[in-house]
DNA sequence: CTTGCGGATTAGACTCATTCTAACTGATTA
DNA sequence: TAATCAGTTAGAATGAGTCTAATCCGCAAG
């Protein structure tokens, strides 16, 4: 169920956002306490679908350009897999995805430092790069691990 | 310009397709030689449209479908970026994508065995992964390196 | 031959995630 | 009170990709 957010959790919202000139708003609240009550990587239907729980009027419009505002500000990771719909994410540590080929689940997968150090210095010199994007794709006999 | 295939190319195409049951024809050959060509990570669109001035009446459809067929049996890897149009590369050597901010030109990047090895192994037990896709997005000030 | 079969190709309709547009809202400022 | 401006809204538009139904073509059986 979805809970409000806690201090913390809406201090941090507000921060990110009053910090690159922008309001916190009903709606703006509404979808990050979508993302953080379920990390499950939900597309933005889904969590159009969850929001609307807690506030029906709100339009499919404003989750796409909230979505966006959060990840303009750092708040929330995108994650594509493939073609398909867009996910989101609220885990900032860096880590990569493991999408289950049977359930189409999407597990974060911690990335240690001299991973990423390694894999930075495979680039040839005169690559510079700002983002790293991993995912694995395969099966996972686990127990559910994404969830809150 | 496209040049027709090396005798070494067309068997490759031939052997691959007959493997998995399929046929040479034509347009498979077309979009094939467009593959190697210019190996440049085009898109559908940009393959349909070199593919046309060698053969005009081939339609989007097929190379919808071909490019289907040489990802199904193994000749050629789908590059997707976030969710722009998927790229067709005909590199089958592990590596990842580079990706640049300013030009949106996809350049390969080799990728070590000792470097696919420490990624694999971050995967907690349980997770079988079969595809790896690692993905850089930046700037590189760099002299063409992904043409033929 | 010529007939029939099956895979391949084709044009165009369709889907559906995402983006765009134009009108509206509501808080803040002049 | 009026003007402004970010944010929101519904619905239209976009565009990559998929689907469909008709046609084509090479080949094996009659």
């Amino acid at each position: 169920m979805i809970q409000n957010l806690t201090e913390h959790d809406r201090e941090h919202l507000q921060e990110a956002l009053v910090k690159s000139g922008q309001k916190v708003t009903p709606q703006r609240e509404a979808v990050f306490t979508v993302l953080l009550a379920q990390r499950d990587h939900p597309t933005v239907d889904e969590v159009f679908n969850r929001a609307r729980e807690v506030m029906p009027g709100l339009s499919l419009a404003t989750v796409y350009n909230c979505l966006e505002t959060f990840v303009g500000c750092g708040l929330v990771r995108q994650v594509n897999h493939e073609r398909e719909s867009t996910r989101y994410c609220p885990n900032l540590a860096p880590h990569a995805h493991f999408r289950d080929k049977e359930t189409g689940q999407v597990h974060d997968i911690e990335l240690p430092p001299e991973v990423m150090k390694s894999l930075r210095s495979i680039l040839p010199p005169g690559f510079d790069s700002e983002v790293i994007e991993i995912s694995f794709h395969g099966r996972a006999q686990a127990k559910d691990s994404t969830s809150n």
